[in-house]
DNA sequence: TATGAATGAGATTTCATTCAT
DNA sequence: AATGAATGAAATCTCATTCAT
C-alpha cells in the first residue's frame, strides 16, 4: 500500500499522469496488478490518493501565509513562507507536476487543482486587504483599475510555475535565488518598494 | 493539411496531447485516417508542426518586447505588450495548455517548451539589464541578492500561468483586469512604484 | 461483420454465454480483436445483435399460429405450426439455448427472453379463448379454476423445453414423434380429446 | 460448511454459476477465502455439492409419484404430486435454475441435468405404460405414432419450464393455478378427458 | 491523392486459488 | 481450523498505424 503510493509517486514523477502504467507501477513496487487492484480501483484512484495528500498540506501552508506588512519585517517574514512552500515543493513537487498535466484535458482532477489555487489565492486577496484597511493610499499595487483578486491569482500563479521551471528545467535555478526573488517581487507589488 | 492543423488544434486543447485519438482528429477533419498519415508521420509530428508554429509566434513577440522604461509611458508600452500576447495567448493557447502537458515526461517535447520560457525571459533580462546600465541603484528590484536571471523567469512564469489559470479555470478573470496587474506588477518589479 | 455474427452463434452454442470469450469467437472468424471491436461494442453486443435477429422470427412464427379446431383438421394445422417451430429452432436453437443460459442473473437478457415467451403465450391465449367464444363447455382445458394464460404459458413452456431437451441431450428424440407429441397434447389439452 | 452451502446457493441463484465470485460467497457467509477452500476443493465443489443434494431429492420425487387412475381420484393424486414438486421446487429451484445454466458448453455438469430429467421421465414412461397395460385404447395419448417416451420427456419439459417461469419472470402465475393446469394437462394427456 | 477496414501490440482489469501466519 | 493479503494467468478493451483499393 504504502509501497504502491511511493512507486506511484516516482512513476508520476517520471514519467508524467498519462504516460504512466499501472504495470509501471507494480513493476517499481515488486508486487503484481492482483495487488495493486486490491488498493486502487484504477490508476485514477492511485492518483488521487496520492494528491488529497498535498491538497491538505497545500491548504494548511496557505492557511499559515503571515500578515503583509511593509518594512524589512515583514519581508522577512514572507521570504520564511515562501521557503516554506519550497520545503514542500522539494516533497510534493513530483505529483503536483503530474497533476498540473493530469487535469489537462481531464475535469475530475481540475477540481482539485482549482481548489488548491483558489485556496492559496484566497487567503492572500485577504492579507492584501489587510493592508490598506482604512481604504488609505496604498503604496504597491495601484489601486485605479487593479482588483486584489487578480493580483492574487497572479502572485500565486508566478510563485507556483517558478517552482514548477526550477524543478523541470534544465536552467539552474539556486533554491535562495527563487525565494529572494519571489518574496521581493510580491512584496514590493503588494506593500510598495522598500524605502 | 490545414484542415487537420485546426483539427488538431481543438482535439489537443480539449483532451490534451496524450488522451488526443487520431481518430478524433480525423472525425473532426471530416477525412480520413489514410489522408491524416499522408501528411504527417504520426501524432507526434502533428503536434511538433503546431507547437513550432507557437514558438515562432512567441520568438517574435519576445523580441516585441520594449525598453522598460519608468514612468507612465513606460508602463503603458508594456501594458501593449502584455495585450499583444494576451491576444496571442487567444489564439494559441490550447496548443501552449497542451505543450505544457505532452512535455512531462517526454524529453522530446521538453526541449521546445524550454525554449519558448527560456527565449522570452532571456529578452526579459536584457531589458531589466538595461534599466541599468550604469548600475546606479534601480528603485525596483532590490540589488541585494537578486539574479536578473531568476526575476524575468519569475515574471515569465506569471504571464504564462495566469494566461493559463484564465483560459482553464472557472474563476473568471476579466481580460483587462488581467493585463493591468500583470502589467502593472511587472513594471513594478523592475521600475520601481509609480511616484 | 456477417463473419463475427456467425462465430458468434458457433462459440455461444458450444461454450455458452458466460464462458465464450471474445478471444474464441475472433479466432473462429479468423480475424483480430481489433476488428471485433470495431462492429461490436463487447461481447453483450454482440449477442444482442444474435438475440434481435431471434426475437424477430419468432415474433412473427407466434403471429402464424392458427386458429384452433376441434377435429383432424384442426390437429392438422396445429402440427404444421409446431413443425415450423422445430424449422426455426433448427436455425436458431444455439442461440435460443445460449439465451436462456445469457438471462440467468442478467437482467439485460432477462427482458428479451421473457417478450419472447409472453409473446407466444398471448397470442395462444387468444386462441384458446376463440375455441369457446360463447362461453359454452369446452371439451379441453377444464373450466373450473384454470386460468387460460397460465395453461398458455405451460404449453409454451412444453414447446420450448422438448426442444431444447432434443438439441442439448444425448437423449435421441426423433423429429416427426417431437411434432406429432406436442400437436397432440396441445390440441387435446385445448380442443379436448379425438373424437 | 452449512452457511458456506446456503450462501453458496443465493449466490449461485442471483448471479448465475459462471458470473457467481467465491468472493461473492465468502463475504455473504461472512467467512474468508482460507475457509472456503477448507471445506471446497474448488467453486465447481461447492456447486457439486449443491447439485447432488437437489439431484436425491428429486430422485425421491419421481418415485413418489403415483399410479396413473382415470377419474377424479387419479386428477387428485396428481395434482397432490404436482404440489409436491411445487414445494421441492421452491426449495431448490434456485440451485436448479443455476444449474441449467451451467451444464451449458460444459458437459461435467450436463450428465447431472440430464441424470434428473431422465430419472423422471423414466418414472412417468413406466406409469404410462401401467395405464394400458393390455395394449387396449386409451383415452389420453393418440396411439398412432406417438412414442410414450417422447410425451413423458415432453410433460417433464412442461412441469419444470412452468416452474421455472413462475420463479424468474414477472409474468405472475398463482401457485394453485399452475398446480391445477399441470395435473390437469398431464392427466389429460395420459388418461383421457374428465367425463 | 484519398479512403477506411483491418490489424495487433500493449494496456487495463478480474478473480480463482494459494500460503504464511 | 481459520484468516485474508497476495498472486498471476487470463480475459477485456484501445488505438496508432498500415495497406489494398
Amino acid at each position: 500500500m504504502r509501497t504502491l503510493l511511493d512507486a506511484g509517486t516516482q512513476v508520476f514523477a517520471s514519467r508524467g499522469y498519462h504516460a504512466a502504467r499501472v504495470d509501471d507501477v507494480v513493476k517499481l513496487a515488486r508486487t503484481s496488478h492482483g495487488t495493486f487492484y486490491l488498493y486502487f480501483a484504477n490508476k485514477e484512484d492511485l492518483f488521487g490518493a496520492l494528491t488529497s495528500e498535498v491538497a491538505s498540506a497545500m491548504h494548511d501552508l496557505a492557511e499559515a501565509l503571515p500578515a503583509l506588512e511593509s518594512g524589512p519585517a515583514g519581508l522577512a517574514a514572507l521570504r520564511e513562507w515562501v521557503a516554506s512552500f519550497s520545503e514542500l515543493y522539494d516533497k510534493y513537487g513530483p505529483v503536483i507536476v503530474a497533476w498540473t498535466e493530469a487535469e489537462i484535458g481531464d475535469s475530475s482532477f481540475g477540481r482539485l487543482g482549482d481548489d488548491l489555487i483558489s485556496d492559496l489565492a484566497g487567503v492572500l486577496v485577504r492579507r492584501i486587504r489587510a493592508v490598506e484597511p482604512d481604504g488609505s493610499e496604498p503604496d504597491g499595487i495601484d489601486p485605479d483599475g487593479i482588483d486584489p483578486q487578480v493580483a492574487a491569482l497572479a502572485l500565486v500563479a508566478m510563485i507556483e510555475r517558478l517552482h514548477y521551471y526550477a524543478m523541470t528545467r534544465q536552467v539552474r535555478i539556486g533554491r535562495a535565488e527563487m525565494i529572494d526573488t519571489l518574496a521581493c517581487v510580491i512584496h514590493a507589488a503588494i506593500c510598495g518598494p522598500p524605502r
